[in-house]
DNA sequence: AAAAATTATTTTTTATGCTGAAATAATATA
DNA sequence: TATATTATTTCAGCATAAAAAATAATTTTT
């Protein structure tokens, strides 16, 4: 059929080849132009064709050599020198919005941190425009901490709970607004004087795994978010994945349960409304001689001290979360799932006990079953995965621009 | 990061160029050069090259003038000649393995029926010798009947229940199979002068209808296929999602329940365990004052004679079935979903109440829901489908073969 | 009926980008 | 110092695609 793929004359073609290689160049943060053909197909003539034009137009630097041997093992021969992205050459910020807190953090072009800042907020919703000034003064402390200019921004990467359109910058809905359908992009756009990158936060954090983390290369994998509510990222052929209207992988609305517990989303069943943590301390207070429990580390504490109902609330959790991990498996047969959580505290969503569940309870071949990694970061992670997001746009950018301008 | 993509060098690129004009043809049924450069954006002086390629080497054939007023309501002029595959090209052949019988379907290269055959058949495993002798043996008799020879056919479809790793034609396990994990594509090729394509049936139906359906140029949507068991076929950007074992999709396997209904594979808590025939019969049998119930038929008499405990049968099934479709909705939010099923006593799993029940569990946001298709088909589809995906992989064949000689 | 207008297709021309091969550069080793 | 080795760059040639021009096949107008 109609493929959407695009011509490959002229300008795009040389624009895959350009992106191809920055994309290797980043990837390996550095490499020698000889190990970016072998890895990208391209040819060595090519490749020193492009990355003469990245390094003229500032994007990428070489480096000097160290002493280091080579990493082919050749003993002589001329030596290879190193690319690496130029980390100067544009300013990005990224920002996770948090129940509690923004956080925001510029980094270089390389993606190396150059300073963080947090901002406590109230966990109200506000309207766009308190939104807007919010994120305005969080990046400008964050600027002045690192005695830079706001105008020195090329891009922000921005990380919302909720339903979010990130083709559009559309926020359908999410906890941190007073309404529902709001053209956030292009109110931030207006306001301030460069790009703003919206997504889910879920995907975001799939974006830094995919730059930053261990899963470089990886084609297809899953990033499940375990914070107030329960996330995904989906991850397919280098791409995330968001579906027709850019809100699927709700992995946290996904029912485990005909007319089950009732959730915050207010639809009955939902896999959060047996996991997060609101489900928890709900549970828990029923039960509770002393009243209403609000911190998950009292309930922790319970469970370590033995108390049995305590403890049978965290295996529900626990088998609730199999079932759900163990559904996308047998959707997606991905070849890793991430687990990204903050806290300690969500031990019980995949100790042992869980993995030998969902183990029982995926499609059973004679291979061997997604490998399931967990990882334990904060709201800095999230906002380097909004920073990650921004660098990738605003490098596919600039290539573009670079591939207009030298045809004019 | 170093994507899998090609270089475009050389034969790369016109293949790539050839693959979307003769897509677009065959999409098309019959389309003017003029019109395949408008699709595929492809410029008219290439694609004037491209179908002369493709016209020498017998592949496509052009199409007398009819009277017809051209489509683009132009009145004078060159009047456009049509293009369209030609059918006698290749012959193809697709087959469906079901429970209780082997259905062929003998196709032209434009995939016209040319004659269809079903083989009953004992629903008990087989062989792996045993399942190539019968498949050879309904292809002979098929090709008997339409006056052609075996040795005519280009290549065959097979579709089979089942975890199949459809890149490497490999047969993780099968219902029809009497052991494990075997290499069935490499037998066939051995045992048969032409290639097998092996697919999971369901991601079959998806093909049906991505070639056939009217679907055509839908890039992102979700086939359900309601028979013995329940399966599911994805197709993301215009093509089909396996997974990384190849093994994904098993949507009659998620979990709908925790530690719930026995499922015949051996699980608990599976959709199918809920909504299959089996499921059903045996919810049944324990009610009935007359014994064990063996079809489906008997208990759709009792539904429509009112029996409200049968009916508590089915409205169950169908509470399930939406739990499940909603799942898939907030998973991958599809631009549509197909349910396939043969027969119209599945009415209980697409009525109003179940969409209803589907509309009150997916994630609110004010865009359309997916729209939801039925489509009631029977073994003759599923053939079908296993032609058309004999039908894609043996043309991309023949015109990488066409790149390779045209480089000779 | 001839000329003009219109649309589709093909041919010709032009430009671009990629690659292989050759040249050059930079080092280690003999 | 010469030689071997490896990395990078230069260069010539090729393939492809698109733009422009030419041609073909019609209908409408004169």
């Amino acid at each position: 059929m109609p493929q959407s793929k695009k011509s490959h004359h002229g300008q795009d073609q040389r624009e895959s080849g350009r992106q191809q290689v920055f994309d290797a160049i980043r990837q390996a943060g550095r490499i020698a132009r000889i190990d970016i053909a072998r890895e990208t197909q391209v040819s060595p003539a090519t490749v020193t064709a492009i990355t003469s034009e990245l390094l003229s137009a500032g994007l990428i630097s070489e480096v000097a050599p160290d002493g280091e041997p080579s990493p082919s093992g050749a003993k002589r021969g001329r030596p290879r020198v190193a690319l690496k992205v130029r980390g100067d050459a544009y300013l990005i910020a990224g920002i996770k919005v948090a129940d509690r807190q923004v956080t925001v953090l510029l980094v270089d072009f390389e993606g190396r941190s150059i300073c963080d800042h947090s901002h406590p907020i109230e966990p109200l919703p506000v309207a766009p425009d308190a939104m807007v000034a919010l994120i305005r003064e969080v990046l400008q402390t964050a600027c002045q901490k690192a005695g830079r200019d706001l105008s020195d921004i090329a891009g922000v990467g921005l990380g919302l709970a909720g339903l979010i359109d990130a083709t559009r910058n559309f926020v359908y809905w999410s906890p941190n607004l007073d309404r529902r359908n709001v053209e956030l992009g292009e109110i931030l756009d207006a306001a301030m004087p460069f790009p703003f990158f919206l997504d889910n936060d879920a995907n975001l954090v799939a974006k830094a795994e995919q730059l930053f983390g261990d899963v470089k290369g990886t084609s297809d994998f899953i990033v499940v978010t375990i914070e107030q509510g329960v996330g995904m990222g989906i991850v397919i052929d280098h791409q995330i994945y968001r579906g027709e209207r850019g809100c699927g992988a709700e992995f946290g609305h996904t029912k485990v349960q005909l007319d089950g517990a009732l959730c915050r989303c207010g639809q009955r069943g939902c896999l959060e409304a047996y996991v997060g943590d609101y489900a928890l301390l709900r549970e828990a207070s029923i039960h509770s001689p002393t009243g209403v429990i609000t911190d998950l580390p009292t309930l922790m504490t319970r469970v370590k001290a033995g108390d049995p109902t305590t403890k049978s609330i965290f295996d529900r959790a626990g088998r609730m979360f199999a079932m759900g991990l163990a559904n996308i498996i047998n959707f997606f047969d991905p070849e890793l799932i991430i687990l990204s959580g903050e806290q300690m505290s969500y031990n019980f969503l995949y100790d042992e006990a869980v993995m030998e569940k969902v183990r029982g309870s995926v499609v059973q071949v004679d291979a061997p079953l997604p490998e399931i990694r967990v990882h334990k970061w904060g709201d800095l992670m999230w906002a380097k995965g909004a920073a990650a997001y921004a660098m990738e746009a605003v490098s596919a950018r600039k290539i573009r621009e670079l591939a207009a301008n030298h045809a004019a």
